[in-house]
RNA sequence: GUGGGUGUAGCUCAACUGGUUAGAGCACUGGGUUGUGGCCCCAGAGGUUGGCGGUUCGAGCCCGCUCACUCACCCCA
């Protein structure tokens, strides 16, 4: 195939698709702001280094997985993998510590990783972050699962679960570990070949092995839970207290483990059965660890990260797609009458309102199918006829009426029966004020 | 990186065991009304069957390679 193509993993999001990102986007940071958090744009490149310090030199992820590249300088740069690391790198270079009205923050856009596609899983994907630095208190760790709780509810999502857990502090994890690898290593060959492995490199890991036959060996397997140390313990007790007094529901589940060595205490994860083996929609966890492993001061961290593309097919899933139709189209008959057109749809546009023509010679039935299709309310009608006694004809497509008006308020009129009369849109809440310019129908299929 | 599945019109799919000009629905264009949408009717346009090679009298179909897409594994930020 010669046809030029998008790098794999790399989707275009078409028009026709762009709605249901805006409106996630648009709710992301309503939330995210009425929780006081403050947008942050880092680069899409950062140095290897960031990452390899953050996430760990030997890690897949840092071995194989990253879209690295030399640079023409010879200096290892990378696509960022994530965004937490970004942003605690900001937050030191710009000693943003140091004042105390900018410790939450929020990122939104495309993150990289070189590796297979699969479904919910691309090269270039996009997430909603969001990060806290500064806080150890467990209510933050409560709020933030509350807030993301809060925005799915609102993005429109169902049919998600918030899973939660507790790591432990690295102190009281090293114990628990050696305890779990003993256990592990005690049963000898009766586990799959990767959690041979895994037992070795990242003992906790085998707890989410999908192999039913490894799953039924974990059942009498020590619980993490029974080894942490008691602030480890009051923090998560604590974290749970709160969840309950704001009514946001959870399941404790001992499999959410989290890769990386940083994250401790709270880690949490929003699951959904309606995506293939991609379940997670979202995830996140405390990192009391990082900023101070990238060489800046002790200060503790909290955050996650929603997948958009996850989240949009799950919308999809439930929700019908919101249709974009002008408020009006012209149809011209004639030269003259076409000209006459194209200055009043200039006219329109000037009233802040969404107009469309054709501009071909075409049939007077060719151009109301096409206004048909478009789906506009409402058509003008220009012929030689009109033009030359000043007038237009208005046809509403639903009521199937039609009228003539005085040519020159014909921009007018349309912006009074639309109920448009700027170029700011009138119309903020979509589906509330049956303006057509936004169709998005908010209804949520039970099941 | 590993394994499975799939590639036919813009889209969704047909084409009996290999057999002549590769079809249909939707979408598109024009017409049925010298100026009026949806429904209906008529006509038209649109394909190197992903690509290259092989087997064969003959390949959309069989074989090899390749590319792309897709699902899963590893890993998960």
């Amino acid at each position: 195939m010669e046809t030029l193509q998008a790098v794999r993993g790399m989707n275009d999001i078409l028009p026709d698709q762009v709605g249901w990102w805006q409106r996630v986007e648009r709710t992301a940071r309503e939330v995210l702001e009425n929780f006081g958090y403050r947008e942050i744009r880092t680069p899409v490149v950062e140095k290897l280094d960031l990452f390899s310090r953050g996430i760990g030199e030997n890690t897949d992820v840092v071995e194989k997985e990253m879209y690295a590249f030399e640079d023409r300088s010879g200096d290892w740069i990378a696509l960022r993998p994530e965004v937490t690391a970004s942003i605690a790198r900001s937050y030191i270079q710009h000693k943003l510590y140091a004042d105390p009205t900018l410790q939450k923050f929020y990122a939104i856009g495309p993150m990289f990783r070189h590796e297979r596609p699969q479904k919910g899983r691309y090269r270039q994907f996009h997430q909603i972050d969001a990060e806290v630095f500064g806080i150890d208190s467990p209510m933050i760790d409560a709020e933030i699962m509350h807030m993301l709780r809060i925005f799915l509810e609102k993005v429109g999502i169902s049919g998600v679960t918030l899973h939660i857990n507790t790591l432990g502090c690295p102190e009281c994890r090293k114990v628990y570990r050696e305890v779990l690898k003993r256990y592990l290593t005690d049963k000898g060959d009766e586990f799959c070949p990767d959690c041979m492995r895994r037992r070795e490199t990242n003992p906790l890991r085998v707890f989410d092995c999908k192999v039913e036959r490894c799953q039924a060996f974990l059942d009498g397997a020590p619980a993490l839970i029974e080894y942490i140390c008691n602030d480890c313990r009051t923090h998560f007790d604590a974290v749970m207290e709160m969840l309950d007094k704001l009514g946001t529901p959870y399941v404790v589940d001992p499999k959410i483990v989290r890769g990386l060595d940083y994250y401790m205490r709270t880690t949490f994860e929003v699951v959904t059965d309606r995506l293939g083996s991609q379940n997670a929609v979202g995830g996140g966890g405390r990192y009391n660890g990082l900023v101070q492993d990238l060489g800046g001061p002790e200060v503790p961290g909290i955050g996650f990260a929603i997948g958009m593309e996850r989240l949009i097919m799950l919308l999809q899933q439930e929700q019908q797609a919101a249709v974009q139709a002008p408020d009006a189209f012209i149809a011209a008959v004639g030269e003259h009458a076409r000209t006459g057109a194209f200055l009043l749809l200039q006219q329109m546009r000037a009233h802040g309102l969404e107009v469309e023509m054709e501009f071909e010679s075409r049939s007077l039935k060719s151009q109301m199918r096409r206004a048909d299709k478009l789906g506009p309310r409402f058509v003008f009608i220009l012929g030689e006829d009109e033009i030359n006694r000043g007038e237009i004809q208005l046809r509403d497509m639903q009521e199937k009426t039609q009228q003539v008006l005085p040519l020159d308020t014909a921009a007018l009129t349309l912006s009074q029966m639309i109920g448009k009369n700027s170029p700011e849109p009138v119309c903020s809440e979509p589906g509330q004020c049956g303006c057509a310019a936004q169709g998005g129908s908010g209804t949520v299929s039970q099941e």
